[in-house]
RNA sequence: GGUCCCUUCGUCUAUCGGUUAGGACGCCAGAUUUUCAAUCUGGAGAGAGGGGUUCGACUCCCCUAGGGACUGCCA
């Protein structure tokens, strides 16, 4: 019952578009079970369909694999360079008798489905039992497998369970095309076990296909791996998910602003639990993973929750690093940032990384250190230092800051509440007007953190500007 | 049409026959307050419907409804 071979799982997407958040996710479950087994996990192309296959797919796989950091234990398989080796066994099962040459025409197979189907039947090829004459070898024809009637196939899911089938209702797929191709179902069957895959873990829109798979592995006498069907992912609005979700392939979550580190443990969170356990680190959610504990049902996307947790990973991630994502996120937004730019930035970040939910929303709370002087202040600010009283205290402060040399976050602080009662006035009557200075009234953090994320020349600079701006 | 799968707060989920049905995101309120956030505290919020089985069902069985997949010489 217990299979001793080590765990060998596969990731198989078809080159056909961008590796989706679905797809992403039943590679990270493929992934996460092979590490937690101390197996193997590998990566397999199915470009049997030689028309919509594209090898810019092929690479928008390999980038979406690399950007989420699972990386395959082996070079990659390609299911088409193996089109020998699946006729070979289609041979095979010819010669057992598990396959059968089909002469029918297309036309003549579409009415016989429709009849079959109108009467609530499998399609059976009238030459599944007949024997073709020598000369009608060269005729083109497919080659059918050729299913029981009778009896009954059970895939013992483990996700779903024991999952039963009539054999009857089960039609005989084709294996080969009449030009000589292979199909799905009979190459995923070969290469999984050519390739030792134990464990197949894929979308549940597969879990009728187990059946069939399954019957084909019986025939042939092979080992069958176990099925884990997972339940799909559906868009925020329940739908299937697309294009119109705004984000289908997973690099568009990287220009988001989403780290790869908050994408594993939200897509992991996803149709999976592990009691209660909301954050998690790469390394607990492969000593925890189990498809015995994937749910049932599809899930729906949660950006806001996505972004929740991505605010936990953001924070602990390091600040050279969002640095450059913040830098790339501006560029791609068109304000691509100059050499000082990318400096202030870097010494910024540790002040404002609590307050953002990704990296676009960190370059927005940077955009008070990116303004270029002297600042535009808004009317408020204006205001403000049009007051001689209030402008007279601002200057005070600017002196009093100027001969101030620890420029740390604690010891601004407690530097401006020692002015504040200096002046006898409460922050009300500084902190307004302090901000507005350094940064022309664009959001940013608490004063001694601005302070600090500008720097001591910068918010000086900002502050004598001001001042002198009145006149 | 046929076959198969699914159904706990708005969302992701815990529960594995006995719980005031728990947590997280979001939401609402309050606290904090020098802007915007963040943070803290509190609150509202769920077993699709109907039958069984059982001393007792979210949990097991059946039916209905709703959703989904497959039904291809696509994968």
């Amino acid at each position: 019952m217990t299979d001793p071979r080590p765990v060998v799982t596969r990731f198989a997407p078809s080159p056909t578009g961008y590796l989706h958040i679905g797809g992403a996710r039943t590679a990270l479950f493929n992934y996460l079970y092979a590490r937690h087994t101390g197996g193997t996990f590998l990566l397999r192309i199915e470009d049997t369909d030689r028309e919509r296959s594209t090898e810019a797919a092929v690479q928008a796989i390999y980038d979406g694999m690399e950007w989420l950091g699972l990386r395959a234990d082996k070079e990659p398989i390609f299911q088409f360079s193996r089109a020998e080796r699946h006729r070979e066994v289609v041979d095979e099962l010819l010669a057992k008798g598990a396959a059968y040459r089909d002469f029918l025409t297309p036309d003549e197979t579409t009415a016989l489905r429709e009849a079959a189907h109108a009467e609530g039947r499998a399609l059976r090829s009238p030459w599944r039992d007949r024997e073709p004459t020598p000369d009608l070898l060269d005729k083109p024809h497919v080659i059918r497998f050729r299913g029981p009637l009778e009896g009954e196939t059970v895939v013992d899911d483990l996700v779903q369970g024991p999952v039963r089938w009539k054999n009857a209702v089960l039609d005989d797929l084709v294996l080969l095309r009449s030009d000589g191709a292979p199909t799905y179902n009979l190459a995923v069957v070969v290469d999984d076990h050519d390739m030792g895959v134990t464990h197949i873990i894929r979308g549940d829109d597969h879990l009728n296909n187990g059946a069939r798979q399954s019957l084909i592995y019986e025939a042939l006498g092979w080992e069958k791996p176990r099925f884990a069907h997972i339940p799909l992912i559906h868009g925020s609005d329940g739908a299937k998910l697309s294009k119109r979700h705004g984000a289908t392939a997973v690099g568009d979550y990287a220009d988001m602003g989403y780290l790869p580190e908050a994408m594993r443990n939200y897509l992991a969170r996803l149709g999976w639990s592990h009691g209660d356990d909301e954050i998690f680190s790469d390394a607990q959610a492969i000593e925890w993973f189990d498809v015995k504990d994937v749910g049932r049902a599809p899930a729906r996307l949660d950006f806001d929750k996505l972004a929740h947790v991505n605010a936990h990973w953001l924070r602990l991630a390091d600040d050279a690093r969002l640095a450059h994502l913040v830098a790339a996120d501006l560029g791609r937004r068109g304000e691509p940032p100059s050499q000082a730019q990318i400096a202030a930035i870097q010494t910024a970040i540790p002040f404002v990384k609590e307050r953002a939910k990704t990296t676009l929303e960190l370059a927005d709370q940077l955009a008070f250190v990116l303004k270029a002087r002297p600042l535009t202040l808004d009317e408020k600010t204006q205001g403000l230092l049009a007051d001689a009283e209030t402008h007279a205290r601002l200057s005070r402060l600017n002196e009093r800051l100027k001969l101030f040399a620890s420029w740390d976050v604690l010891a601004l602080e407690a530097e401006i509440k020692a002015f504040a009662e200096s002046e006898g006035v409460g922050l009300g009557k500084i902190g307004p007007g302090l901000r507005g200075m350094l940064t022309g009234g664009t959001p940013s953090p608490d004063l001694a953190k601005t302070l600090a994320a500008l720097g001591r020349e910068e918010s000086l600079a900002r502050m004598e500007d001001a001042l002198s701006s009145r006149a």
